[in-house]
DNA sequence: TTATAATTATAGCAATGGCTATATTATACG
DNA sequence: CGTATAATATAGCCATTGCTATAATTATAA
């Protein structure tokens, strides 16, 4: 590359790239806080309460990484910590977790519907689904339904 | 959550939900291995060589930033340096390259079949593809033949 | 051939996300 | 009502991935 190549770039091309890359940062800067509310939200509705240790023992990592990320989640206002009760969500915290939960529920959904084995699907739509915009989460939508119309169509005949 | 609460916890089913997060993180790691070896090819094919200034460029970060990361694809022997004139593949970093592009290409291309606009499938393959396995690569494929059969009969009607 | 410009390296800082070992504190049970 | 146990917090370590500012080195062009 000679001296005049980093000029030479095509920023107009480029940019989208730069774009690209620079939204999924952004994207892996959120997984945890995301994997987190969703876990809690989880446990929350099978035990009724989320504590460090079963958060710890689900994400399996240590209990005290577990207590640093939740002080975290507590200058996010992610959550409320009640000392030797658990963390419990606040409305912010609710209102991510429910929409992290369809939207992992849902790639879960579409990589089964696509044939892929569903152990396998669980573990791809935890990485996923992170980084899937509505736009996708739409297109994976319609291609759900047009398949369920297919079914219908199938076993109508 | 009562005390016996952490033992009540069945890790029969827990584990495979522990498995994904590990297996999550594990990708996680990678990543930043794989978009640069991606990036450090397209380079190399577009320009004939990579050099720090154009791949911080590219991934918008700052140059230092990029200098620390080549060391570590050098300790990992994915590249070779070669002193003002730009960073080149050595054949582990090159087939771990073909491999990326391949995925990276096919979940765009899986992506923009489905209907998502190709600059949001842009992005989105950048973040998903770290996280797609063989077997969801496979059924991407495999989607994408029946739509090319189904294109064609369309075509031949 | 030498000065300038381009390229790369280094120093030093901060935040994040891991870990182990070890306190501390609340709850529950005897 | 104390005390053992469970739950949480803290200390202190490390690696990674960013940053800015600045130094050092190489190439290129005058």
């Amino acid at each position: 590359m000679k001296k005049t190549t980093a000029k030479a770039l095509k920023f107009n091309e480029s940019e989208l790239q730069v774009h690209g890359f620079r939204q999924t940062r952004h994207n892996r800067r959120l997984e945890l806080v995301e994997d987190y509310v969703e876990l809690i939200a989880d446990l929350i509705e099978k035990y009724g309460e989320a504590r460090q240790v079963d958060i710890a023992k689900e994400l399996g990592v240590a209990q005290p990484t577990v207590s640093k990320t939740l002080k975290r989640l507590v200058a996010e206002k992610m959550i409320i910590q009640r000392p030797y009760r658990g963390v419990f969500l606040t409305d912010k915290g609710s209102k991510l977790a429910k929409y992290c939960r369809q939207r992992h529920a849902l790639v879960e959904t579409f990589l089964t519907a696509l044939g892929v084995p569903s152990e396998v699907a669980k573990i791809d739509a935890e990485g996923i689904e992170h980084h899937v915009s509505d736009q996708t989460i739409f297109a994976f939508k319609r291609f759900l339904k047009s398949r369920q119309v297919t079914e219908i169509r199938k076993s109508s005949v």
